[in-house]
RNA sequence: GGUCGGAUGGCCGAGUGGCUAGGCAGAGGUCUGCAAAACCUUCUACAGCGGUUCGAAUCCGCUUCCGACCUCCA
């Protein structure tokens, strides 16, 4: 595996060379979906992100053990620790159990992640499975004397923390600013001082979910269950830690206090933040309400939309742009990625149909190297694919006869679509053809070649045409017709 | 208000001191029974104003505009 990965570092704003603290393997945590909603789109993005990282640090050869939690408890309806469990409220609102809420969702992620390709992680762990673990850690945090009980309920002492490390060292924020203009308080709150987290909280009278603890009946605060489960999976330091950038400035830097103060060490080497999916140059997310779901983007039945996207096209459009820039979403720019996608995938396809020749006019070795080099930056997926447009082009160009591919070079060519387009880039043909269909196909385009050669152009425009209106486009060739879906 | 990040051609989106990003759209051409596809050629850029430099989209300063975070949110 060679060594010339740099990642950029939320921690430390720069690009840094990527060295595991214990290769060949690799701890990757990634902070999973809330489930008591359907995920929108910029939740896929983050996950897409990732599962890029995932595969590409596993095509260089890593060991990676890659953890996403689910999150199915504690995740309160504003940070105030006060308010509604967003479960409990959701199970009372569709009069259902708690967990048939997180069964529900979960299952739902599930399937949109299948559909978008993206690989499983090694462990996917819930919180509530873990409460034990967080009880643990919580305890740990009181007795290192970081965090104190009230009235059942236990709470973080940032502002102790804080005299002997750096809080904000992920947001680089001033301290001293946060404290001025953070809202104010509660006049009930029970906090020491208003940048106070909860790690633990009481469960008030008809609170469904809770738990019994060492202060009560309650249910564990958002931000410990990550640090549970990174600890629990991935041990006291990993490597990298990553989520969309909105975790960082309130959740990243709470798990990071966390850890510190339970531990003594900061969790991960790597910290590192997905941009936003926008829509008209506004964060796409839950609360705004301008969210797009799967399956509104996959039907187009949105009014943003003129058509539908396949799981694919979608992928595609994420990774023509870098994970740490923001993107927006348009029906536009999604016909773009759609029609680009397709290109690729095409010239994919006409891999096993090119013939060699003894002389070669083109040089894939040197695409494959600029296709790493690319990855190499900061998993650089843009640039990748405009070079893969290169090998595109010259897959045509040979098909066509005006570019010369000895068996090397198409071996080459075979062996680099392979790795960067299915197997870095996670992309997939969008159906695979059944070998009826491709049967048929053949037949229909072989009595159409036979119109054609009695110059029967009525007969052979009508199948061209009768095609076209099902959606499969015919193309004539030098080396006779193909397909393909429109 | 505080912190941080942006502003690239018709659209999306890379790029960071000198060398074509790429995709889509547009124009011309080759091929074709005609199309489509493909291939070749080609037009639209670097928010504004200063500064540094032999040279800046790229570095610095200011201005304008936009966004994110500071409330749950990937």
């Amino acid at each position: 595996m060679s060594n010339n990965l740099v990642v950029y570092n939320t921690l430390t704003r720069t690009k840094e060379n990527f060295e595991p603290v214990n290769a060949p393997f690799v701890g990757m945590y990634v902070c999973g979906p809330t489930v008591y909603s359907d995920v929108h789109l910029g939740n896929c993005r983050t996950f897409v992100s990732f599962d890029l990282i995932y595969r590409y640090l596993s095509h260089k050869g890593y060991k990676v053990r890659y953890v996403r939690n689910i999150t199915d408890a504690g995740h309160l309806e504003g940070d105030r620790d006060e308010g509604d469990d967003k479960f409990s409220k959701k199970a009372r609102l569709e009069q259902l159990e708690p967990m048939e809420i997180v069964q529900r969702y979960t299952i739902g992620f599930h399937d949109v992640m299948k559909l978008f390709n993206t690989l499983s992680p090694s462990i996917e762990p819930t919180a509530t499975g873990h409460i034990a673990e967080q009880i643990e850690m919580v305890k740990d945090i009181i007795a290192n004397g970081f965090a104190y009980e009230k009235n059942g309920s236990v709470y973080f002492d940032v502002e102790k923390y804080s005299k002997d490390h750096n809080y904000t060292v992920l947001t680089n924020r001033n301290i001293e600013d946060l404290l001025a203009n953070t809202r104010e308080l509660g006049g009930q709150d029970e906090k020491h001082g208003r940048l106070d987290f909860a790690l633990w909280i009481k469960a008030k009278p008809e609170h469904i979910m809770r738990w019994p603890s060492p202060w009560g009946w309650g249910f564990p605060g958002w931000h410990i269950e990550c640090s549970a489960m990174s600890n629990k999976y991935l041990g006291e330091i990993f490597d990298i830690h990553g989520g969309g950038m909105d975790l960082a400035a309130t959740h990243h830097t709470n798990e990071i206090a966390q850890s510190q103060a339970c531990n003594h060490t900061q969790p991960a080497k790597y910290w590192m933040h997905t941009n936003m999916l926008t829509v008209n140059g506004t964060r796409m997310s839950k609360s705004a309400g301008n969210g797009f779901l799967p399956h509104e983007l996959f039907t187009g039945n949105h009014p943003l939309l003129s058509q539908g996207f396949s799981p694919m096209t979608v992928r595609f459009f994420m990774l023509q742009a870098h994970y740490r820039s923001t993107l927006d979403f348009s029906n536009e720019a999604l016909e773009a990625s759609d029609k680009g996608f397709k290109r690729l995938m095409n010239a994919c396809g006409l891999l096993d149909k090119l013939k060699a020749s003894a002389n070669s006019s083109i040089d894939v070795a040197s695409i494959r190297q600029a296709c790493y080099d690319a990855m190499d930056d900061d998993f650089n997926s843009p640039v990748t694919i405009a070079h893969l447009f290169e090998a595109a082009r010259i897959i045509n160009s040979v098909y066509d006869g005006k570019a010369s591919a000895t068996e090397a070079d198409i071996d080459a060519l075979k062996t680099l679509m392979s790795d960067f387009v299915y197997d870095i880039l996670g992309l997939k043909e969008e159906q695979a053809q059944t070998d009826n269909i491709t049967r048929l196909m053949e037949f229909i385009i072989e009595l159409r070649s036979e119109a054609k050669e009695n110059k029967d152009y009525a007969t052979s425009d009508k199948i061209r045409n009768g095609l076209q209106a099902l959606g499969i486009q015919l193309k004539d060739g030098k080396e006779g017709t193909t397909w393909s879906k429109a």
